[in-house]
DNA sequence: ACACCGGACTGATCGAGATCAGTCGACGAC
DNA sequence: GTCGTCGACTGATCTCGATCAGTCCGGTGT
């Protein structure tokens, strides 16, 4: 094991340093801000939720390894899951600061995260001003996300969405190091994906089935392969504009 | 016309500050920073775009009256409106975080909007924290609203995504003086709604008859009335939560 | 006075995806 | 070893909402 002392090793083991960093070169002692931040540690077991939606809560977490989902429920017992979160992520960014979370979040894996309060956050913005915008930038891009997620579930066809879908993730990924245009690990269930994309499971299957067939995409055993990416991103109509877009005041 | 001089009149004049003010009690200083954001008033006419898809602009707006729409468009011309906007509410806020913006925004009606540059922006901050974190809080809420809009989308049968849709339409107009629980008025068309909740025209007719002819709401002649308002909510699972939280910072 | 247009409205038909009702294989508990 | 469970997978049927193809009404321009 490795003590944390230069640049390179902060970026290599912090996914959110490197996600920022795909995006602004942060200094030094922007990094230490950052890192000082993680301070106190915390695992999560898969299925346990982290945060319920109606409740009161304080502190935000920095998602370091595993992946969550957030999610509404309905009266009727159906959920719509509005977002995964994969490491580097925020969860519970909102409610910290509408002071109740309007949704419930839940470990889809064993997580580790590091929680953040309120007043440590104010307080790093307030030492690096760049730290704060960038944030901003995060929040910004989640809220794209949802967003073009809105789309998807109201003008795309099923297969479009899930093609949509698996590619959005897959870039994600791999800006924090855990995916490539071959394909990612995903321990995702078919029941997961159709709460996010608004389908039924069965259709998910048969989706998934039809993009397998058409020789596009295939997700096997928790892994998502690529079979041609150009073609499954021409068939999803998919647009990366919305996902890496430099924030002006960053650069 | 009056000179604006006091408070009261600020917040009289100005949906924004009648807004803010529903949630924190701004002070006489914290107005007139807010007031004097107010310097470069523009009106834009109905059906001209005021801010393109990919386009990169530096200047959000603040409306003062009229009614806009935000949206995507697909490649295959489909288009997604995300939201629409009331006296109050910002205009491309993100697209100056995100420099590019992800969508359009169009006027519904004739417009009235005041010009805010980013730097202005940035400067109304620094000078009064308080404020920033108010519109911090704003731009939460438009986030908890559009995740919302997603779970009415993803999950919600037509009627009931419609009648949710009139209701948190009745409440924010509400909150700048502009509806009640008893109605409002609404310049939209069919197609607008429709293509904001993801029907198609056809069908928001025949929702739009059903909720009238079971005597939960009439929408006639540009003016909705909730004929029950009671039944409506209960029947649209409406959560009024997300829409009218108080920051815990402003308190 | 007439043509034209946009928005509200309607009936008939079609289709994407939900729902129902299962099977099958892997894995952990006892 | 077998029971129970969970996820992937499939066929048959149903249904909600889309689509097609109109009508009707109230402007507005000529």
């Amino acid at each position: 094991m490795f003590i944390i002392s230069g640049k390179g090793t902060i970026i290599e083991k912090r996914p959110l340093a490197r996600k920022l960093s795909a995006f602004v070169a942060l200094s030094d002692a922007e990094l230490s801000v950052l890192e000082r931040l993680h301070k106190r540690r915390r695992t999560f077991v898969a299925g346990r939720d982290l945060v319920h939606q109606g409740q009161a809560d304080q502190a935000a977490y920095i998602l370091l390894s595993g992946w969550a989902c957030s999610y509404k429920l309905l009266h009727d017992g159906q959920r719509q899951i509005v977002d995964f979160q994969i490491p580097g992520d925020f969860l519970g960014l909102r409610s910290v600061v509408l002071h109740v979370s309007d949704h419930s979040v839940e470990p889809v894996t064993d997580l580790e995260v590091t929680e953040v309060f309120a007043a440590d956050l104010f307080e790093a913005f307030a030492q690096t001003p760049r730290l704060a915008t960038a944030l901003l930038w995060t929040a910004s891009r989640d809220e794209a996300m949802v967003v073009e997620h809105l789309v998807g579930i109201g003008r795309r066809g099923a297969a479009e969405r899930m093609a949509h879908f698996l590619l959005e993730l897959g870039n994600r990924l791999t800006l924090v190091g855990l995916g490539s245009k071959a394909g990612y690990d995903c321990p995702l269930t078919q029941y997961l994906i159709a709460d996010a994309i608004g389908l039924s499971a069965v259709h998910v299957n048969r989706v998934l089935r039809q993009l397998r067939e058409d020789g596009l995409a295939t997700f096997r055993d928790g892994h998502v392969t690529f079979d041609d990416y150009d073609k499954l991103a021409a068939f999803a109509d998919f647009e990366t504009s919305y996902l890496d877009q430099l924030g002006p005041l960053l650069k």
